[in-house]
DNA sequence: CGGTAAGCGAGACGGTACGTCGTGTCTTTCG
DNA sequence: CGAAAGACACGACGTACCGTCTCGCTTACCG
C-alpha cells in the first residue's frame, strides 16, 4: 500500500492562479512589478507554492505562455492559394496587434525574462517565438509545394528573418507603421525566396 | 547670461570610470552582477555621483555603448566592388562575435537594461544598433548605384531584417553556426534585393 | 476568534541577539558607533528584522534598558538602619559606577537616543531613571517610617534632585570626586540650606 | 611678526548669519533637523565656511548659547532680602519658561549635542548652564551674608541639584507644573529631609 | 595700482548609514 | 503532508548628510 496518496494533493487551482496572476502583472504593469511576491500575492497563494512548482520567475512566464494563459495570438496562416498575400496578411495582422501596449509589454516582459537568466534564455525564447515560427514555416512551405516558391528556399532563415524583424522592431520603433512596415519586410523577403513569374512582389497602389 | 559655471566641476574622470566599471562588469558577469553598487565600487565613485549623472542603469550602459566604451564592433563593411561577398564577410564576422561570452552577456545585458525601462528601451536599442544598421545600409546604397542591386530595394527593411535576424539567433540559438547561418540568411536577402545578373547568390556546395 | 497566530513566530533569539548586540554596540563604541546597521551585523540579523520589532534605535535601548540586558546597575538601597549612612553609600557608589566609561557611555548613548525623538525622549528617560528613582523613595520612605525623617518630608522631590544631579554632573564634569561629591549633595538633602529662625519655607497655604 | 592679517578678512555677517541659523531650527524643527547641510542652507552661507570657522556641531550650538543668539534666559535673581522667596521665585520662573516648546526643543537639542560628541560634552553643558549655576550660587552667597542660611551650606552642591532637578524634569515629565514643583524642590533644598536629633549629616572633617 | 593671498557661495566628490523592497528559505498552523 | 501565512538572513535600492575638494569671484593687504 505505498503507492497511496499521502497528504494534501497539489492544488491545481493554486497553479493556474498563478499563471493567470503572471499575465495579469506583466501585460499590466510591465516586467518590473512582475515579483516573485507580487504573482503570489495577486495569486493568493504562499510563496512558497510558487516555489514548489517553478524554479524561477522565466519558468512561470515560460509555462504561462506555452498554455495559452498569455495571449500571445499566434496563429496559422490562412491559406488562400497564394502565399504572397496571406503572408502580407499575417505580417500586418501580427505588427497590428504589436501597436497594442498590453502586447509590447509583454513581449518586453519576456525579453527581459530571457535576458536575466543565461541559462533559461534560449528556452524562454525558442517557446515563445516557437509557434510564430512553425506556422510561418509551414505556410512557406506549402508554397513551395505549389510551385509559388524555389524548392530550394531556405524557409528556417526566411522564418528566423521574419520574426527577428517582428521583435526587433517592436523594441526599438516606438510606432510601427502597420501595412507599410510589413510591405517593405515582404518585398525583401520574397524575391529572396525566389518569387516566380507572374507574380508581382511589390506593393499595392 | 546666467548659465556660467557654478561649484566644483563634474569630475570626468569619474565619468570614464563609471563606464569603464559598467563595461567590465557586463562583459565578464553579465546583467546580474551589474548594479548601482558594483558599479560605484567598482569604479572607486560614489553612488550620488552615478545617480547624480544618469538616471538609471539602462540610461548609463546606453551611454557607454554609445561612447566607445563598449566593443560592440561596428565596423563597416568592406567594399570589394562586391556586394555579396562584402555582405557575406560582414555577416559572418558578426556572427563569429556573437560566439564570443562577453559579446553574448553584454547583447543580454543590453537587452535586459531595455526591457527593463519601458523609456528609455526604444533609444537603448537603437543606439546599440544604429551603428550596424548605418553601415549596412551604407554599403547596400553604394551595390546599388553600381547597378548590382535593384534601384528599388528596400534597403532599411533589409537592414531590420539583418539586424533582428542577428539579435534573435543569438538570443536564442546557443550556438551559431558561422558560416552556414550567414550564407542562408545571405541566400534570402540577396535575391529580395533583385541582384542582377552574373551573380550567384548560392551558397557554396 | 481571528486573532490567532499565523505565519512563523518571532524568533527569539534574534530579539535577544539584537538587545545584547545593543549593549555590547554602546558600552563599547558609545552611541556614534550604535548604528542600525551595525547592530543587525552584530547580532547576525536582518536588517528588516530589526525594524520590524522596532521603529527606532531609541526604541531598542529603550527596551535593551528595561529588559536588563544594559547593566544600569540599579540597585536597591541597603537597609542598616541608618538612612543617612545608606543612602550616602547608595550614592557614592553610584558616582563611583558612572566613573566607568562604559557606564558613562551608556548614560550618554541613552541621552542621545532620547535627544533624538521627540516622541520617545520622556518615555525612554523615565524608563532608565525609574528604577533608581523607585528605590530612593522607597528607602526614604522607610526612613520616614522609622522616624529618621521628616513626614512631611518632599521623598519624590528628593528623589528628581537627587537623580538629576547624578545625571547632571555626570554629562557635565568630567571626573566625579567619588566620595566627596556625594558628601556635599548628602549634606544638602539632609539638612538643607539651613533656614535660619522665621523663615518658613513651607508652600503658601 | 609674521602673523599679520592676509586676504580677505572673515566675513562676520556670515559668522551671525550661521549662529542665527542654528537658533532658528534648533528651536523650530529640533535637533534632527540642525543638519549642517540645513545650517549653511538656511544662513546662505557655504558649508566650507562653517568648518572653517567651527569643528563640530557642538561647537557651533556652544557659540550660540553663549554669544546670547540662543535665548537661555539666564537671568539674575532678584534680590528683595528674602532668600526664599527669590530662589522660589526664580525657580518658578524658569520651570515656566521650560514649558515652552521651543525652550524644550532647545534644551533636547544641547543635550543631544553634548551626548554626541564624547570631548565637547562637558564643555558644551557647562557653558549652557554655567550662567545659572553663577546666578544661583552668587543669591545663596548673598542669603549666607545676611544670615539666612548656615555659614557652611554647600552652595555649589545646591546649585547642582537644583539645576540637575531643572533638566531632569524638562527631559522626563512631559507637563511640568510650575508652582507645585518648584515648592517641592523648595521644601527640600531648605529645609532638607529633616534628619533627626542625634544624626549628623555633615562630611567627615 | 597690480599682485597675491585668503575667504566667500556653490556644489561635486568619495563615503556611510538610512529605511524599504525583493529574494529564496524556514517554520508555524490549518485543512 | 500540501498550502497559506509570514518571519528570517541577505543584499540592492535610491536618498540624505558627512567632511573634503575644487571652481570663479571678491576683498583685503602688499610691494
Amino acid at each position: 500500500m505505498s503507492g497511496q496518496q499521502r497528504g494534501r494533493p497539489r492544488s491545481s487551482h493554486a497553479h493556474q492562479a498563478v499563471l493567470t496572476a503572471t499575465l495579469e502583472l506583466l501585460t499590466s504593469g510591465g516586467y518590473q512589478r512582475l515579483t516573485m511576491e507580487a504573482i503570489a500575492a495577486e495569486a493568493g497563494v504562499g510563496k512558497q507554492t510558487v516555489y514548489r512548482w517553478w524554479p524561477s520567475k522565466a519558468a512561470i512566464v515560460a509555462e504561462a505562455v506555452l498554455s495559452g494563459h498569455l495571449a500571445t495570438d499566434a496563429s496559422p496562416l490562412a491559406e488562400t492559394g497564394d502565399v504572397l498575400t496571406d503572408l502580407r496578411d499575417w505580417l500586418s495582422g501580427q505588427l497590428a496587434r504589436l501597436t497594442d501596449p498590453s502586447s509590447t509589454a509583454l513581449l518586453r516582459g519576456l525579453t527581459a525574462a530571457a535576458a536575466e537568466s543565461d541559462t533559461d534564455a534560449a528556452k524562454l525564447y525558442e517557446q515563445f517565438t516557437g509557434p510564430f515560427r512553425q506556422y510561418l514555416v509551414q505556410r512557406l512551405a506549402i508554397g513551395v509545394r505549389q510551385g509559388q516558391l524555389r524548392p530550394d528556399a531556405r524557409l528556417d532563415a526566411a522564418a528566423d528573418l521574419v520574426i527577428g524583424a517582428l521583435i526587433y522592431r517592436t523594441l526599438t520603433h516606438g510606432n510601427l507603421s502597420g501595412q507599410g512596415g510589413a510591405d517593405d519586410l515582404i518585398e525583401v523577403l520574397f524575391a529572396g525566396l525566389g518569387l516566380r513569374a507572374g507574380v508581382t512582389p511589390t506593393s499595392p497602389g
